[in-house]
DNA sequence: AAGTGGTCTAGACCACTTT
DNA sequence: AAGTGGTCTAGACCACTTC
């Protein structure tokens, strides 16, 4: 009976991901040298490397020649515009402007519940935001987030808060978000929304729905977007 | 004057994709063995696997233990789905049927030309089709081909092959696609669109337009597509 | 048994950053 | 000069496929 034992460099890098979910190393700060892992795990520096290698092209790690390697963070400018896919048809990228509008704690409906892995009724915090683009009112976000995980999320923290929302989830509530998928449809204006985009009852919309992840494909995040395409475009790459 | 030299191994991954350019080593077909490689370019084993690694990872490549290292293709069930993003709401993703509208050849209008960067008025192939899931339509594609390329793509050839586009225009037209760019938004069916889907004129749609790469970033494809998204929705992976 | 890709090691040296 | 990640080598052995 042959037991398959997993390669050295995958038990590595299991061993480096709990570091990681465990936030013993912290977003922005480095991880100790290969050398010294290495010799930590008594493996070569090679398959150390192989390790990192891999939670480098997940985007978890960040290797800087001379350096070090850093645990990534969504506080710096090359994370911005990571999971934010809406860009401008003419012209670069530029921040958006949030605009909070509701903050609240509530029942997780049931679809809610089960995107999030949560128990019918579970406390969960929602939000509701509009982003403008050079003070065009462009997204309309909903959001709901895992009550346990995220409470004290209030209305002035938001507001305090300067920078993208991931980095205030990683910074204030140790919940770093390393994936989502997204559901993208076509959709109609409905009246609450056209006013708040500024735009006609009717109107096409993208309709985007997104579950983030966090360490262990452990779902922390619900939001529901609509996207108004009169000036931007949801860029996509496909490889 | 230091002369800064790229990398050993960036240097056998440009070899290798000279072969794969020129076609000397074919979709499908195996590439000789990392022994021979390395014997070839006289570098080591290790050296010739990270180029090959690398070309793996932009899915030019595919490795198969005990079997050999083979040139991708989009002939085989694993690459059908690899530019498709559109999936059914419930149940499991299954193969477009298509019915081929329209295939006559065009001058290319400006913003064609601009796209697939030819002169304004150059030789194109147009085609127009409508592709249905479980014989319901669901998009509506409209196809700009650089004539030069693609002489010969006739209605008849197009109707008589079975399986996927690129495909055929890997086997027929030695024009393999390895990378596409997608813009996205939405908008609202026009009178022909809302009869071709069969839904209602106004009903929101998601316009997609993709220009597709081959090799050396030479755009080869301009495709703008409308999905309704009724039962279907696009599917994103964020990392 | 022979050939392929996959893992792992030990050591050398290079390129970059900081002290 | 010292420490970091980046490249390259040579060799060993493992896992899988085919003959």
């Amino acid at each position: 009976m042959p037991l398959t034992i997993s390669p050295l460099y995958q038990q590595i890098k299991t061993l480096l991901l709990e570091n990681l979910k465990a936030a013993i190393w912290k977003p922005g700060e480095p991880i100790p040298s290969e050398m010294e892992l290495a010799a930590r795990f008594r493996v070569s520096q090679g398959t150390v490397r192989k390790a990192i290698d891999a939670l480098t092209a997940e985007n978890l790690l960040i290797r800087r020649q001379g350096k070090g390697t850093f645990v990534a963070t969504h506080h710096e400018a090359r994370a911005q515009f990571r999971f934010l896919r809406l860009v401008p048809d003419q012209g670069v990228p530029h921040y958006p402007e949030n605009r909070i509008l509701e903050v609240k704690s509530v029942k997780a409906p049931s679809d809610v519940a089960l995107a999030l892995g949560l128990r019918s009724g579970a406390a969960t915090i929602f939000l509701r935001r509009v982003q403008s683009f050079a003070g065009v009112p462009t997204i309309l976000d909903e959001l709901w987030l895992p009550g346990t995980i995220f409470k004290g999320l209030t209305y002035e923290r938001l507001v305090a808060y300067k920078g993208p929302m991931y980095g205030l989830f990683e910074t204030e509530f140790s919940t770093h978000m390393i994936r989502a998928t997204e559901k993208i449809r076509a959709v109609c204006a409905d009246r609450a929304t056209a006013e708040l985009l500024e735009i006609k009852v009717g109107a096409p919309l993208m309709s985007v729905e997104r579950i983030s992840f966090t360490f262990g494909d452990k779902p922390v995040e619900l939001r529901r977007g609509l996207y108004s395409t009169d000036a931007h475009h949801y860029q996509n790459e496909l490889t």
